[in-house]
DNA sequence: CACAAAAAGAAACATCCTTTCTTTAAAAGT
DNA sequence: ACTTTTAAAGAAAGGATGTTTCTTTTTGTG
């Protein structure tokens, strides 16, 4: 997927949407200055050409009583392509991790976990990483409250 | 806005908006089991329950030329409100931050900051954080690589 | 068992999406 | 400068979908 040359109404079209993914064709169209079907043709081609990669509901954490995030560094005991392999195979399937980067610095990775409460954490850690083989170090940042937290990337 | 309960339905529904954000009424209620109608009140409720927040396009960073990821933990001189107010309102207004969260543990602040590359995150740097008043630490940890990258809470 | 309240299904109206066709505008070549 | 070609925009129509209202079913309670 090669990286793509955006105008104008690409840009406006791809901020819109990534305010509010489920705005109609036509109010988009509206808010950015051309006909419906000039684009609709706009929005799919953004589509194929994978700038847009899909869409999603944004859920309230709060309210689905999933308020705590965590951030988990972990440094793992060797480099090997097996080690990172399985860590990496084992937190993709783990729901609670919602996002996962390997890392430059003291760590490997950071993760973001979010769970309901201190005590599925505890779980989490006991059940889910302290299992994994070959963890050298597990440091975990608790959030104290979240100033800012979205996917919108800047155009 | 208070927590709220969800049968097994409202699961379903949720799961499969966080899957697919634009996905027609149609098929979602096919999927879940209810009749359009049925499926159509349940959302709508969601949504003014506050559970799901709003709807977004996910745009695709390496297709978009953002590609380049960085933890950043920052601490302040002083822990003020004062300073503390004013770094989070900078920080609301920067559209490379995509999260910000305070966090217990060696730093005040965990941010992920999103730029094309290395020459606009040292840019960012010295533009926007240097110049913020009161910082007494900033600690850079890059992305070498996208694991796992969602915001899809645990249901 | 009967009643009330809540939620589900059915159907109809309104809106929106998606396609096709036509028109306009920009680029390239002679 | 003019024609030719290509690409993108607008208009319009048919089909699909969303949203509402009304009726029926289910669930919970006295």
């Amino acid at each position: 997927m090669k990286q793509v040359e955006l105008d104008g109404f690409d840009r406006k079209i791809l901020h819109h949407l990534q305010q509010d993914g489920r705005i109609s064709n036509q109010q988009l169209a509206e808010r950015v200055g051309l006909s419906p079907a000039a684009c609709w043709r706009r929005v799919r081609a953004l589509e194929e050409q994978g700038a847009i990669a899909g869409y999603s509901a944004l859920l309230n954490p709060e309210v689905m009583g999933q308020a705590l995030s965590v951030f988990v560094l972990v440094s793992l005991q060797r480099h090997n392509l097996d080690s990172t392999e399985e860590f990496e195979r084992q937190v993709l399937a783990y729901t609670e991790v919602l996002q996962c980067f390997a890392v430059t610095g003291n760590a490997d990775f950071v993760l973001r976990v979010v769970v309901p409460d201190m005590r599925s954490y505890d779980r989490f850690l006991n059940e889910k990483i302290f299992t994994l083989q070959g963890i050298a170090q597990v440091h975990s940042n608790f959030a104290l409250r979240e100033i800012k937290n979205t996917q919108h990337l800047p155009l």
